[in-house]
DNA sequence: TTATAAAACAGTAACTATTATTGTTTTTGT
DNA sequence: ACAAAAACAATAATAGTTACTGTTTTATAA
C-alpha cells in the first residue's frame, strides 16, 4: 500500500504557504522555496501541493483567469477577484453550512463543501478607470 | 474602432451552447459545430466563446479539474462538481443578491457578481465505492 | 548500525489547454 | 460592385501541468 513519507521539500512548501496570505501559484511557491532548497524542481512543487490539497491541508483556487492558487488558510473564509487585474482579495465571511443543506435539496449527489468567488473590480482599477 | 460583425460560426456556437445544458468544454463545441461546419477551427471556437462571455451572453466556468466549461444558461443557478468523476450538475437555487452585500461590507473593491460552486461525490460515484 | 524496500527527489520530456500569427474569406457600409 | 474592417482556417507558439527515469532520502526491522 501506498504510506506518505515525510519529506524537507513538502515541509518546506506546507510552510512557505501558511507564511503568505497572497494565493501564490505554484510557480511562486517554486520560486520562494528556492531560496532554501536551491535545486528543488518546478514538479516536485505541483506533486506535494495537490497531494496536500488531496490530504485537505491546502486549498486550490481556480477563478477562470491564469494558473491556479493555494492557500492554506483554512479559517472560514471567501475569495474576491478583481475582474480587470486578477487581483485575489479574502473575505473573511463566516462560511456557510446552511448553504450546503439549502443546495442538498436539490442534488441528488452527496455535497460536503462549497467555495464561493465573488468578481468584480479592484479599489486600484477602480480608480484607474475614473482618469 | 472595433465593431462586432456578425458570423455564421458565432451564432451557430451561441446555439449549440444554449441547446445543451451539459457545461461542454470548448472541444466538445468544436466536435459538435463541425457536424454543421466541417472546416471551422479550434481557434475559432476559443475566440468567439471567449467573445459571448465577455458580451455576458455565456458564462465560464472553472472548478480546478480539467479543461474550462460554458453555459449559456443564464438563469439563476448555481453548480454541483463531483470530486471523483468531475460531473457537472446544476443546483437550481435562486442566485443570492444579498450575498453580494453581505461580502461587500468586507471588501475593499465593488462586487458585482458571484459563483458558487458545491463539492461532493454524486449518485453514480457514490453507488461504485458501495460495492 | 547497516540492509532493504518504498517513496520522494531532480531533471527533463511530454502533454493538454489556450492564445497568437498569418494570409484568405466574409461581412458591412457606401 | 467596391473597399475597409472584421472574422476566418490553418498552424505555430505559449502556458500550465503531469509523467517518466535514474538517483537520493526515508522508514522499518534485522
Amino acid at each position: 500500500m501506498k504510506t506518505l513519507k515525510y519529506s524537507r521539500q513538502r515541509e518546506s512548501i506546507k510552510t512557505c504557504l501558511m507564511n503568505r496570505r497572497d494565493h501564490p501559484t505554484a510557480d511562486n511557491v517554486y520560486l520562494s522555496i528556492r531560496e532554501e532548497y536551491p535545486n528543488i524542481s518546478l514538479g516536485t512543487v505541483y506533486r506535494n501541493l495537490n497531494l496536500l490539497v488531496e490530504l485537505g491541508e491546502v486549498r486550490k483556487l481556480s477563478f477562470g483567469y491564469g494558473p491556479d492558487r493555494f492557500d492554506a488558510d483554512l479559517t472560514s473564509h471567501y475569495h474576491f477577484v478583481c475582474k480587470e487585474c486578477g487581483a485575489i482579495a479574502d473575505l473573511p465571511l463566516e462560511v456557510s453550512e446552511q448553504l450546503n443543506e439549502e443546495a442538498q435539496c436539490c442534488c441528488e449527489g452527496h455535497i460536503d463543501s462549497h467555495l464561493i468567488y465573488f468578481y468584480g473590480v479592484c479599489r486600484n482599477c477602480f480608480k484607474k478607470n475614473s482618469h
